[in-house]
DNA sequence: TCAAAAGTGTTGGCCCTACACCCATGC
DNA sequence: GCATGGGTGTAGGGCCAACACTTTTGA
């Protein structure tokens, strides 16, 4: 079935089910082979990109429609998430409902909040729907045009990441369980977008005393083998509370 | 009239003009006296204050909403406004329209966004509307009872103010366009909760170059005259593009 | 003259930068 | 052995806390 005629048999249900004008967009970050990546959907039929989202059920609050979209997408439970903004203007869907009739629940007008979400990137097994005929994680650097304001949404994640990067959880919820240092520190810097000096990252990072440097090495790549660490969960959450000291 | 009755009155056009299930909330904090003091209105014939706040019209973006509530209650345009929250429990207004019936306006279910402002205490003339019979400036030290869960907003908002005060202007929106070093220094550690060393912060909000030293002094009160400084806009904004170094 | 507030000086320590040096590994 | 990447050492400077000192003012 083609898109549009999906979208006219499942207006009623949107009106049914869901809070009017209200919708949830999630940017979802995911670190693999030294790159940062962002799941995105293909809008079936179209040769455009979005972000994940959905609406939310009356009998539900954001944060449960949020977990509920990305369980549905990533089969994840108990992802990170954060709310970061709310995209509310006039004309934020113009364009892209031209041909649908006006009663059509998705073209509505939508205020949409923005979550982004951290995912171990191993853990995530993704689900194509029927409003999608895609769904890729792309590399930040190699994202595709977004449908709507979507790319702005994007943007406004990714200023969050960097601005949280001393605040909240990051690396604990992008890195698998075990990594390297060197892991760590190219994950900081395309977060950041800059070069880190390699000694004084280890220093640092060793100083906010939240690692545990595990009697193992990461072998098989070339060159010297790297000591594999673990996040300090505990130790981790306690440094949050207080930040750790900014000046990257 | 009284307030229930006001609510039915209303309650059409609230269904015609507004988007529904949508509010805005907005803590309004000013300086003061030493002392940092956030708006709030009493409730018309009921013991019990609430935040500033409305809805968003069906012809404006969230941003426009809330310049719009704020003007109409502090007569100021160009409000330093930000938001920071969104706060969409299923309960959140449990309680409070009891009696009132189902289809009444008030009474819905509303997702409200919070947003914060920041204010030049001088420049505000407060507004008692129909809903209201008090509108008043109350300190953060001794705040009345919140309606809701305006409680929690007011608590996100100072909590972001406190964790943007390396990264926004909010000395700048805050303190009139003179003032002392140790009016800003009380703003700080109003702020942050804490006392801070009264040299070192001199230092150290000097180092920052962002404030012009006035050849004036405040007379008037007891002991040395404090000289007087206003900031430089331009370094101010120029600065916060890296934010400040932390450590408070 | 005195107390209190404003402004300035000083000292030791920590962290940050930059760069240099060693170690381990696959080719 | 040699290039490459991982881990550690070191010297200089800046910021910071803490505290002491001086200056200015009204009472």
């Amino acid at each position: 079935m083609d898109i549009k005629k999906l979208m006219e048999e499942n207006s009623e249900l949107g009106w049914e089910d869901y809070l009017p004008h209200l919708s949830i967009d999630c940017v979802v970050f995911g670190f693999h082979d030294a790159t940062l990546k962002v799941l995105v959907v293909k809008i079936k039929d179209e040769n455009i990109w979005a972000l994940p989202g959905g609406y939310v059920l009356k009998t539900e609050n954001l944060s449960e429609a949020a977990n509920r979209i990305l369980r549905e997408r990533t089969g994840a439970e108990n992802i990170y998430l954060h709310q970061f903004c709310v995209f509310s203007d006039l004309n934020r869907s113009e364009g892209f409902f031209e041909k649908y009739e006006d009663a059509i629940w998705n073209k509505q007008r939508f205020i949409s909040i923005g979550f982004y979400a951290l995912v171990d990137f191993s853990r995530v097994n993704l689900v194509i729907d029927a409003f999608s005929d895609a769904c890729e994680w792309k590399s930040i650097n190699d994202l595709p045009e977004l449908i709507m304001d979507h790319g702005s949404i994007y943007d406004g994640a990714l200023e969050t990441l960097r601005k949280q990067l001393n605040h909240k959880p990051i690396g604990l919820n992008l890195l698998p369980e075990k990594f390297t240092m060197p892991e760590l520190q190219k994950l900081y810097e395309i977060i950041l977008g800059k070069k880190l000096n390699r000694g004084n990252f280890y220093r640092k990072m060793l100083r906010y005393d939240i690692l545990v440097k595990l009697d193992e090495i990461r072998k098989g790549g070339a060159h010297k083998a790297p000591d594999l660490y673990q996040f300090d969960v505990e130790k981790y959450q306690n440094a949050l509370k207080n930040g750790f000291n900014e000046g990257w």
